[in-house]
DNA sequence: TTGTAAGCGTTATCAA
DNA sequence: TTGATAACGCTTACAA
């Protein structure tokens, strides 16, 4: 190693560049490029030297001057917009990160990561990105129902995937669906068919940008089965952000399984928050203290269904004697409380390793697309049992 | 917006360039760059021209462009090396990178944001952003007690700023701080004065990098103020990993503090975990298993002292009344759990700007230092109390 | 199979 | 105060 300090900081090393290569090698700058680019037009025998030389020299490819001459900047982004309070206990970004980096490292580019306050910042940010010639494509995660994102990409041209899609499913013949917020109270029963539902969901392709998805209505199907097998026929969905795509797909799906099972929709409901402790535990607290509570609870988060299982043992309600409660997605969390938190498992990084992999293949210009992300299941715990009879 | 689907696809608007402002403006491309960047050498009104062209134009600098030409790529770098299974829940890092990029983004710097398995690919990644020239500098974050980044950074040139350092101290005159593993007992009683570690942590300069850092000694020293107040005599620290330096600094502070009130440090101990709610589970059932169990338990992150309480609960010990509890670092988690948990609460966000404006003046050509981030202070909440007489 | 040369969009150095 | 012009490091026609 150099000098220490100072002396380290004044002098850095300089990068070895195509034509230290081409010199070492004797050969041309433009012999090197084929070379290390693995292009026709230079013999087996100079392109090993190229090779070994470009080895000795530990060279690697300035990305700004190859971003200049060849359309790749090399990087891709993902925008994270949240308010900064909101970035609470999240285990999910982190584990997508991962996994998008475990497939994005392995063919050498980089990921900008941003988090930003709202939407517009972000909108913002993919035409600066765009106008900057930052990103080769972009990662647009938490879809919405009204999303500007997949209009605004495609008329930059920026090439997207949308991640936890489809943003702006087709017009739905029976509105969109609805909960009623937390303060409000009753939601007027839109019934619609299963198959009706299931073909939706079968063919969500946003028509601007490939998308990658989970099927949260076979997930919220499969909820209920658990839930309606062990006996709860009042069962409440604590959902987060309403205008998510996401959240929207849940609650139509409830509503969906309600249906087909002849539930009544004042039993079995979904309410929004903002995905925070303080409103899960606050939308518990209204729901048990009504004259008929749920005998279960679906939380849409981790967070909320802990902020849930401690407000039950707040009021001194069992779980599960009393009050069964799942969470959708698992944690730590879900298995430090007591009891165990019942979970909806989904594999975070395979989810992001299958979104990275979509956007490369749209940047080798692959057609668009709508693929799905493997269907999460249910890891039963000791949160969920047979209602207690009254 | 222009036709939507393939067509926009196709056809990506094209981006405009200093020459096209030229153009319309009718000046030269450098009279151009002039205007744009603030330089004396164009009138006040060419400039004001300049300006109003660009902005018609949505004009952004092709950062490519701009990197190969002056020095700097416009972006910076932050490695997180975890293992992907620990990437758990942890608010943390999503604060401080939102905290960083509070600063960033007001200077429209990118940062390149990328979560690795292991330290030697993040050495290794750091090589090739350099080699890349993909950025400017980078933020270390997780410095180690012997750490060789600092080194290979200092060598590479590549400006830098330790997040949570010093990352090395100066050779310790009493060893290296150490706690038993969770496996051993009993460490050898290594005293030293309280008046050492103060000038010990008041100049913790690491002499090839800046750092900005938290005076874990400090806070350290806060929490047994609160702990011993309230009468507890047997205080373990249930402490994250070994190796790195934030850890050391808590459990040299912990023994000084011990030391300065006679305390035995077989009553007050730290041992060490990898920060999982199993280990740190399985450490609190040790030390509660144990003859004399501790009064108090201080847990170095939110997730072990959750899983703490819950252990606890799963013993039938009541909290606070048997055992009192305090979390490093105060989440959602915190408050969802009953009692809810005195924490250690630091403004990270307001870290990663110190951070950010650390490395930016490094960038900016100013001197090496070591910054201080504000002291975390104790939110005292129902999971402390004094102990139980015996 | 190889080398020469133009160009990518900036910044920076010169003369004018 | 301006406007050519040469870098920066790479890719890629095109010519040898």
């Amino acid at each position: 190693m150099t000098a220490p300090g100072e002396a380290a900081r004044r002098k850095p090393a300089r990068r070895p560049t195509i034509k230290d290569i081409a010199r070492r090698a004797g050969v041309s700058e433009s012999a090197v490029s084929f070379a290390l680019n693995d292009r026709p037009g230079v013999s087996q025998d100079t392109r090993a030297r190229v090779r070994r030389v470009a080895e000795e020299l530990g060279w690697q490819a300035n990305s700004a001057a190859r971003a200049l001459s060849g359309e790749r900047a090399g990087a891709l982004g993902l925008v994270l917009a949240r308010p900064a309070q909101t970035l609470g206990v999240e285990s999910f970004f982190l584990q997508l990160v991962s996994g998008i980096q475990e497939v994005l490292s392995a063919r050498q580019i980089a990921l900008l990561f941003q988090v930003v306050e709202d939407l517009g910042t972000e909108c913002a940010l993919y035409r600066r990105w765009w106008a900057e010639r930052r990103v080769d494509g972009v990662l647009v995660v938490d879809p919405r129902t009204e999303d500007p994102r997949p209009e605004l990409l495609a008329a930059l041209g920026l090439p997207a995937v949308v991640v936890g899609g489809p943003a702006t499913p087709g017009p739905d013949p029976s509105g969109p669906a609805t909960a009623e917020p937390t303060a409000k109270s009753a939601a007027e029963p839109t019934a619609k068919s299963a198959a009706e539902s299931a073909a939706e969901s079968a063919a969500p392709a946003h028509p601007l940008l490939s998308t990658v998805w989970a099927d949260d209505a076979k997930a919220m199907a499969r909820v209920l089965d658990h839930l309606y097998g062990l006996g709860h026929r009042r069962i409440v969905h604590i959902a987060g952000l309403p205008g998510l795509a996401h959240t929207a797909r849940r609650i139509r799906s409830l509503r969906t399984e309600a249906d087909r099972r002849g539930l009544d929709h004042r039993q079995v409901r979904s309410v929004t928050t903002d995905y925070s402790d303080a409103e899960g535990a606050e939308a518990t607290r209204r729901l048990l203290d009504a004259a008929r509570p749920p005998t279960a609870i679906v939380y849409d988060n981790d967070v909320m269904a802990v902020a849930g299982a401690s407000v039950a043992a707040e009021r001194g309600i069992s779980v599960p004697d009393a009050l069964s409660i799942v969470a959708w997605d698992d944690s730590a969390l879900c298995r430090v409380t007591h009891p165990r938190l019942t979970a909806l498992v989904r594999d975070t990084p395979g989810f992001g390793r299958l979104a990275a992999q979509e956007l490369l293949a749209v940047l080798d210009g692959g057609p668009l697309r709508t693929v799905q992300g493997e269907l999460p299941h249910l890891e039963a715990r000791e949160s969920t049992a047979a209602p207690s009879p009254r």
